[in-house]
DNA sequence: TTGACATAGTTAGCCAGCTAACTATAATAA
DNA sequence: TTATTATAGTTAGCTGGCTAACTATGTCAA
């Protein structure tokens, strides 16, 4: 997402405000620090997924089919939810299955579509994931008042607004 | 970097707190907002830098050259500022050399070093793009003030400093 | 001085996304 | 009915990251 780890300073940012007048500093700044520590949240969750053999497509995969009332939906409507691909899923599921995390139904009433259910085995794994990265993210966050909470969520709620006038 | 687009709703987040009790609600809805912003941020940087050709990668090593006092640095230099490693480094090189935009210069102090330059038409690239980012930024921002912006900077230097703790 | 180790850049091959194209099935309009 | 169009899942092949291994050069201690 940004890979770029060495962030301009002022100094840095001065200059190019120099040479290019359309630059605001601190909006630079902010919408930088804003990526660099979302990546590295990234990168903290690929981490303690990755100690319970799992990546984030799949392991959302799972809790996409907990959320449902019967642990289960279809390819298409997990890849929307998911924000993949449909062909993306195919491989998504393709690897749960094989893990036993994920089962493929056939059934006759839509014989284009199927089910993709979690088994007791994809169960029993996010019992253990989830807890885990509970557990981390309220470590992670446990300096945050509850005033920072909601003053963060304020924040992006803003520049969420403002991101079609990015694009 | 943040796939999921369907983020849980508060319901959905009762429900799962419910059956693990390690779960702080709004340390993940938090948590969860900020990738999902910050990926949004990312995807509509992509698309203002492809409108001129370029991607991410490339387009820091422009900056991170221009940064530079003779608009010179090494390849591992690069690759350390730039967050990728040194193989990355050498296609990142090899498509900005094949576009003109960089130049690779052998030196004998060093054999084992080459030197990348930006040339003439990789600054008048960053001329044209750096504008067009910086305008587009301050747009996307332009709701935000001051004292916002500054409780963002606090905020993220706190969530910064509990990545540790997450990891 | 030479042998072991370190560093710079490159190459080869892996991985998880993607798009485009394909098959099969369903829905709809003439 | 039948022809067209839409939808679901899959496959094939591209991409930009990655790691591991390689070559060449430099450094340093025995």
């Amino acid at each position: 997402m940004l890979q770029l780890r060495d962030l301009p300073t002022i100094e840095v940012l001065d200059k190019f405000a120099q040479r290019y007048q359309e630059a605001d500093i601190s909006a630079i700044s902010g919408f930088l620090f804003l990526l660099r520590v979302a990546t590295d949240l990234s990168i903290a969750l690929d981490a303690c997924l990755s100690k319970h053999a799992l990546l984030q497509g799949r392991w959302w995969v799972l809790i996409l089919l907990m959320r449902e009332e019967n642990k289960t939906s279809t390819p298409s409507v997990l890849a929307e939810k998911a924000g993949v691909t449909r062909a993306t899923m195919t491989g998504l599921i393709d690897g749960l299955a094989q893990s036993g995390l994920v089962l493929r139904i056939y059934t006759n009433d839509d014989r284009r579509s199927i089910k993709i259910a979690l088994t007791d085995a994809g169960q029993a794994k996010l019992d253990v994931v989830m807890p885990d990265y509970y557990r981390r993210l309220r470590q992670c966050m446990q300096d945050l008042d509850e005033t920072r909470r909601t003053q963060l969520n304020e924040i992006l709620t803003l520049i969420n607004a403002g991101i079609p006038a990015f694009t």
